[in-house]
DNA sequence: TGCATTCATTGAATCGATTCATTATTGTAC
DNA sequence: GTACAATAATGAATCGATTCAATGAATGCA
């Protein structure tokens, strides 16, 4: 294969220095019009390719790029609706600044901090739900800006979170207020051990993931407020998937018949409970009433249609990139909710 | 700021060579145990951070990423159901091979070239429509692995398309099994120039993107086999997005009540083609049959649910990315469809 | 004509690693 | 005790730009 044209190359045919020829690339102003032009021309006739990616990094610094890290999972982030809006908001905060989107892509944890090392990026992105976390650390360990979304470690640039405990608490009001007594909640995963299926007082009491921390405290707080004691709830814990949580749910139906409401922390998991119900032989919402937490377009069509919690996920990745970046002030911001009002619960 | 810890101030710290000290971190086995220690405490103590990103980049010259386009529009890449199965692939292939996935973000084509210009990667991913596209030039003159999805450019080091015609002939053929006689096409947009609604022959006739290209004329051979004249075929012009199909189908059906088959060129026309039937009154399958294109997931959830044409979206995405990171023979590849019949024709 | 300004260009230093041809050292075999 | 491999370590060259202080030329103004 034929030697790479350097800039050099180009300035010695041109007969100027190469810094002018580098300015021709990337300072057109700075060089006369008529020199610029043969420049371009003898640069057209070697055929260079332009000014070399890695080596402008190397000697700016800058790598143009935005990293996105899902550390959980990777693949979550191309399957769960809410992640799929958060990157629409990162990716449209990208453009507008004209800078690129590197997803961090890894099968394991290992993996990832290899991959992350690896990364060329000016500041990295993270959504991640545990708080103790060694990807964060490595991330840490590059002294490049970082944003955590939804969980707030200690140290990082900034964080952006929803108010999970308000709107949580707005959702059981709203059941509440909808006339239901007995309640189950329907729990994503609270820790990094994966534990499906009923959840004793044990594990809800070490929560490790802040997103279902809040939540769950959210729900207890206006359950408690209407004189439901918390003993009285059930509590299951789901994958964040349809078909799972509509499994949970028939079993759970049939343990515990006198359930009338279900306070789902996902869309996702809240649209398997109306399969699930459907399946058991309750009528929703007048046996049976259900809401998610999220907002999805998806809850629009479900039979009946899925009252939420609505979060703007798409603002929520906008605007931490836009932290990243360092456009925004870089701090700890909290995002509101509000109810959403659909035929599962009215 | 104090000044960054370089490799050669660990090396003169431990008494060693700079490239003895480099080995340290990137070939371990090089490096005699005890040395290789002293090396990495040194590194310790200095605070440094490990070989620096883009330096090792520029010298060795992989960039370890993977570059992934969506020129037509960034936006619809975390939008649209099937691009995000096409990402989800990507994101697989790349993890397996530990291989970052760099997304080119622009808000429009200028930019995109700019974009492109910037990203340091080893090989290009492109999906799009038109065939007619700078944005590919600009990414062939960087030389580099290139892929492209959904579309065949003369030149392009590899493609990776759907049996588009036999998918569309299958669909058609299907309608007419059910019983089906006047037909209404609903296309996905043709051409680089918008132009939503009635599609006339002209149009017709100056299709430039592959998909719709293929997808129409498969439409009208399994037609005109089962002697359907095209003029007496409705061709209406969609964009992508359900709403607007429901628009187009409730008009449509006011002036030609007679359909009673409708064939989308994607589900998510399909799902809106569902409501505006609804909202015009007409019974499916009963007095109108409607068969979509892809298999999307959300097509299960349908009222009725969805009749399609199954595509592995996934499995398109990790084999292109397979090809473009040279893993995989680098040519051509059509993948297959196959029927998928629900409520909405049976 | 002289002096200050502005504009264009030069050329060497720099960004921070990796690589590879050499040299030094140690171990094994005869 | 010598020869030959195998193993470790060296250090200079290299990847390909950008930057910036210094220089030269051209212009403006008194």
């Amino acid at each position: 294969m034929a030697k790479r044209v350097r800039l050099l190359d180009v300035a010695k045919a041109a007969g100027v220095s190469q810094g002018t020829a580098s300015n021709a690339f990337g300072k057109p102003d700075l060089v006369r019009k008529e020199v610029r032009e043969r420049i371009l021309e003898v640069a057209r006739e070697l055929g260079y390719r332009g000014p070399h990616v890695m080596a402008r990094m190397l000697r700016t610094g800058k790598a143009g790029a935005l990293g996105v890290v899902f550390p959980d999972n990777l693949e979550y982030a191309f399957s769960d609706p809410v992640a799929i809006e958060l990157l629409r908001g990162v990716g449209r905060e990208c453009a507008r600044q004209a800078v690129n989107m590197m997803i961090i892509s890894a099968e394991n944890p290992e993996q990832a901090i290899t991959a992350i090392n690896n990364a060329a990026v000016d500041a990295f992105l993270v959504h991640c739900y545990s708080d103790d976390n060694d990807i964060i650390s490595a991330i840490q360990r590059r002294n490049q800006p970082l944003v955590c979304i939804d969980t707030d470690i200690a140290g990082a640039a900034g964080t952006v979170v929803l108010d999970d405990f308000a709107g949580a608490e707005m959702a059981a009001q709203h059941l509440i207020d909808c006339g239901a007594r007995k309640f189950a909640i329907l729990s994503l995963q609270a820790n990094k051990a994966e534990n499906f299926g009923p959840m004793n007082a044990k594990r809800r009491g070490a929560v490790s993931h802040r997103v279902v921390r809040e939540r769950l405290g959210g729900y207890h707080a206006a359950l408690k407020k209407a004189g439901i004691a918390i003993e009285d709830i059930v509590h299951i814990e789901c994958e964040n998937m349809s078909s799972h949580s509509a499994e949970m749910v028939e079993t759970m139906l049939r343990d515990h018949p006198e359930v009338d409401g279900i306070l789902a922390m996902s869309d996702v998991i809240a649209i398997g409970a109306l399969d699930g119900a459907r399946a058991s032989g309750r009528k929703i919402p007048e046996d049976l009433k259900v809401i998610g937490f999220d907002g999805i377009a998806e809850g629009e069509r479900t039979d009946p249609p899925l009252s939420s919690i609505r979060q703007d996920s798409v603002e929520k990745g906008r605007l931490a990139a836009e932290m990243a970046l360092g456009e925004a002030e870089s701090d700890s911001r909290v995002l509101e909710t509000s109810l959403l009002v659909r035929g599962s619960t009215a």
